[in-house]
DNA sequence: AAGAATGCCGAGCTAGTTTATCGGGATTAG
DNA sequence: CTAATCCCGATAAACTAGCTCGGCATTCTT
């Protein structure tokens, strides 16, 4: 039940981005310095964000990548599912799998998948970057992310 | 964020004992064949839930396996958590991992990380093996599980 | 007592995935 | 022109998931 590399290091990358927002593009080799990731597997994690439109991208010297939309905009689920695939704990609920399985006409455990898949997205869905790097600015350090609703 | 082929057949072989509770121990190769799974599979599967005391086992012939517990009491968590290791999303916020991670002081996806443990930790520990086939019984085959709230 | 049905268990194997690394090209600021 | 940066296909190393094999131990049935 674990999130790949791939997904986490994209999610902490976001997350610098959405600090420097506005300060201008910032390049992969300070983010991957920063979070102390290798730089050319953080360029293979930054290709699918930019694909996916999450993040745009300025060539050459002075270049870098910037959020697409203000961090507020931009809600974890949305990484995750670019770098990970659909969120879901098993295949057979994935996507628009909306028929049973193959194997089972009615199969006993696939409500439980269905649940645990709706909260699993549901949370993700609720947090945007802005969410995050909110505590960052609040020095109490105690605030439950996302807890405003 | 999927759960691996052993937590999926785990849960279904434990559905499986769960209608058969009071029927006597059912062989491992009965199982394997409704559910079309490797019985030879199946047998690493069942070692680790046998050693976790969710169920017993009977040798010999006639034998096969029962739950220790009857259904009502045995939690779709307890299965993964055997199977699958602890319901965590990233390693850093598996177990009693208090700190924040070592390489940041202060990490901010982590508020994240432990959201979202919580809720699945939640959904799986409020489903029970009674639950799943509970909705066998029910024909109305709409019911959603685990809404008893 | 024999034989069949079962559980118990360590070892190995294969294909795929994950996590990178390499090498080089294209673009742009200064 | 040069350095900094993005772009991107190919490859490699390590790991893991998902089985498979072989054989022993126990118990029921005949």
């Amino acid at each position: 039940m674990r999130l790949s590399a791939k997904g986490e290091y994209g999610v902490r990358a976001m997350t610098i981005l959405a600090l420097y927002f506005r300060t201008g593009p910032i390049p992969l080799r300070e983010i991957a310095r920063r979070e102390n990731i290798s730089y050319q597997f953080l360029e293979q994690i930054v290709l699918p964000l930019r694909r996916a439109g999450l993040i745009n991208s300025v060539r050459g010297a002075k270049g870098g990548y910037t959020l697409a939309r203000p961090p507020e905009q931009i809600k974890v689920g949305e990484i995750v599912r670019v770098l990970e695939g659909p969120i879901a704990p098993v295949e057979c609920v994935a996507d628009g799998n909306e028929e049973s399985c193959a194997r089972s006409p009615a199969c006993l455990t696939r409500g439980i998948w269905e649940k645990l898949r709706d909260r699993m997205e549901q949370v993700l869905d609720e947090i945007t970057l802005a969410d995050v790097i909110c505590v960052a600015n609040d020095k109490t350090g105690k605030t439950k992310i996302g807890d405003g609703r």
